[in-house]
Order: C-alpha cells, then structure tokens, then sequence
DNA sequence: ACTCACTTGCTTGTCGACAGCAAGTATCTT
DNA sequence: AAGATACTTGCTGTCGACAAGCAAGTGAGT
C-alpha cells in the first residue's frame, strides 16, 4: 500500500514541504469556508478534512481557531502589502495616498475573496478578548504610521500645507479605508469602490493641498 | 409561600411587565458580558444568570443567541439615534455633518459601554451569515442616506458646492465614522476622537465649501 | 367576587456539535 | 534500525438549541 497521498505523484516529500503544503492547504481551506460560513460558523473539522487531512490537524498545527485566523490574518496580509509595495513604490505626499487607493481598489477587484475574508477577520478582531487583535492592531498602527511618513514628506516637499497634524490625517485616511471597506462588505451593491476611491483622492487634494485658502 | 422574586417589593406585575424587566435585564446584562468577553465566548446561560433568571430564557425569549445581539444591536442603536437627533436637529449641510461627529463624540464619551459594544456587535454582522446583518446594513444604509440629504440640502443652499455627489460624500463620511470607531475598539490608546473629529470637521470645510478654488 | 379553563413566562432535561487535548499511528530522517 | 516529526483518533467538558413540564397571570361565565 505505497499510495500515500505524498507519493502518488512520485518523489516523497521532505518534512518541510508537508508542514508547508498542509498549511497552505489548510489555509486555502479556511478561506473558502470562512467566505461562505463566517469565522464562528466554521469549523476545525471542516477545514482540516477540506484541505484533504484529519479534522484535528489544524489544531495541532495552529494550536487554536484563533491562532489558526491568525495565520490566515497574517497571511493575506502579506499579500496586501505586496499590492500595497507594488503601487506606492517610493512615491510620497497626495501622490502615495493616491496610489494606495488605487493598490487598495485593484486588491479588492482582483482577490475580492481575500479581501473579504481579512476585512472579516478584523472585524473578528473587534472582539474583547480576540487572541490575534493584537495583529490587527500592530497592522493597522503600521499602516497609519506609514501613511503620517508620507504626510510628513510631503510637507517637507511643500506639496501638503504644513498646518496639519500628519497622525490625524493619517488616522483619517485609514479610518476611511477601513470603514468603506466594512461598508462594502455587509452590503456590497451600496458602496461603488472606484468612485469613492476618486472622490477620496479629489478630496485629500482639496484638503491637504497648499495652494488652497489659508496656510 | 407569597414571597416570589416579584411580590416581595409589593404589587405584582402583569405578564406585559414581567417580559419587559427581563428583556431589559437579560439585554444589560448582554452588554456587560459583551464588554468582557465579547460576543463569542458570552454564553446564553452566563447572560440569563447574570440577569436573573435561568439558563434558559435567553434562548426562550430571543430565539437564539443572535436574536438576541440583534436585539441588543437595535437597543443601543436607539440610544445612539436621540444623541444623534438632540445634536443635529434640523441643521443641514456642512453644519450637521459637523453636529453629528459632536452628538457621536458626546455619545462615546458619556456611553462608552455602550458605543463599544454596538461597534463590536457591527463587526460581527460582518460575517457572511449573521443572522443580524440586516440590521447593520439598514442602519448603515439610512445614516448614510440622511447625510446624503443634508448635503443635497447644502447645496441647495449654495453652501456646499455643487460638483460633488452626495452619495459618495455620505459614504466617505460614514465609513470615516465607521473606520475611526474600529481603530478606537481594537486600540483605544491610539485614536484621539475629539482631535480626528476636529481635523475631520476641518476637512470637510476645506473640500465641501463652495468658496474655494473651482466650481 | 369566585372559579376554572386557558394563556403565557420561565425552568429543566436532553441532544448533537464543537474546540481542545492526549495518546496513538504513519511517515520521514540519519 | 531507531529516533524524530507529521498526522490521526478517542475522549471530555461546554455550548446552543429544543421540548416537555411547571408556575404565575388572565379573563369569561356564573
């Protein structure tokens, strides 16, 4: 009985590249079921026989439900920043936060379904006693951090009025993103992604821009 | 044997009070547990003890454990309307947008309890098959809607100018609550409501006000 | 105003499903 | 071959949900 899920296809696999395949696996699996069931109505069992193993691999392997949505959490998230890098490059001022409007709309159109799924799981993340809100913390104070870096340089470049505080446009600008996104997600046909996404842009110009009144 | 939980202070209650004060209590003391544990590791028998009653009611009453968030969702909602319509009252335009993120800061500062669960109870409407997402998405819809109105009502006025969609003001300005309100949640050290509503106040002069350069 | 049939508020017994754990088996590694 | 590591299976306590039962409230007929 040599048929061993490995070795249908030839050459065994080392210890690493199970561990590697059945974690990707797994998380595949948690994305689809968590798309179509939400975090709390799916199951370990489920995700564990859907990515082709026993139900109780993934909590072996991720310890938890939670530190499983975590690696999941993390792992879009990675996938984010890829898009995020991509569009922004070493772009700064209204320029960058432009382009990571357009890097956010082109994730969303392009993976809709990991940019549910980790809309999703902050949301989860919300709650009290969340085991991986401190990931969507750290993630989100990257981020805002990131984005004051980018206000700041533009000042420095006078291509913003130096008159506000990079933090709370910072806080703003991803408190936007973060709440279009969630409005997106419990009623998809209400939020028009690309038109919010350019009015957003014509008003951070009207706003920060120093050409304006005042400054 | 006259001394039942309801005789001992005196009258007893009609049925129609009876249901009252435990529908009120059990939602309390949801809040409460909420707050601690947050929405998943809350059980129903931890709410309907904490209340009073049995382990039981809760599911009796509100017919599952989401009914019963739901419940709670509208209950809390209700509180949030009056701050919101003491506020703004009839003001338009600019002026209530500006009244309403006040009424929404006089509502997390003195309801903070309360303002923190719904938030939490909204991001748990975000998953695909919660059974109060409805709920979340009307009241989302309708706040949104009625921004939408005072910007209309704006520049009718000629106070907001004319080249901007109302629809898409609304959506931003909703999810800048919406998203400010996530952030606060999951990191209550990081976000400086009265400052970023302040800014927020700002900006939308600056990018609404017809007076500027264009239109 | 008393009572008896009925309704309604609430509790308790029970069940299937779940997350998590520990002990066991199969597969790699040296 | 023998140890290490990937994975499975048996088990337990707890959960939400349901249904049957109990107790308190209600109202029509006398």
């Amino acid at each position: 009985m040599s048929s061993t899920p490995e070795s249908i296809a030839g050459a065994p696999l080392t210890q690493a590249e199970r561990t590697a395949l059945s974690d990707r696996s797994m998380i595949d699996a948690a994305i689809e079921l968590i798309l179509e069931h939400g975090t709390e109505k799916t199951t370990l069992k489920a995700i564990g026989e859907k990515a082709g193993y026993s139900r109780g691999l993934a909590t072996y392997r991720f310890g938890s439900k939670a530190g499983l949505y975590d690696a999941v959490c993390k792992s879009i998230s990675r996938r984010w920043l890829d898009y995020l890098k991509a569009g922004v490059g070493d772009k700064t001022g209204i320029e960058a936060m432009g382009a990571a409007l357009d890097a956010f709309y082109k994730f969303v159109t392009e993976s809709p379904r990991e940019a549910r799924v980790l809309q999703i799981l902050y949301c989860g993340a919300a709650s009290p006693k969340s085991e991986y809100r401190e990931t969507s913390a750290n993630i989100h104070q990257k981020q805002q951090d990131d984005v004051a870096d980018w206000v700041r340089a533009g000042q420095a470049e006078r291509r913003i009025r130096g008159d506000v505080d990079p933090q709370s446009v910072a806080a703003q600008y991803i408190a936007y993103i973060s709440g279009i996104t969630y409005l997106w997600l419990i009623n998809p046909d209400a939020v028009d992604f690309r038109k919010a996404n350019d009015d957003m842009k014509l008003h951070l110009e009207l706003s920060l821009s120093p050409e304006a009144k005042g400054d």
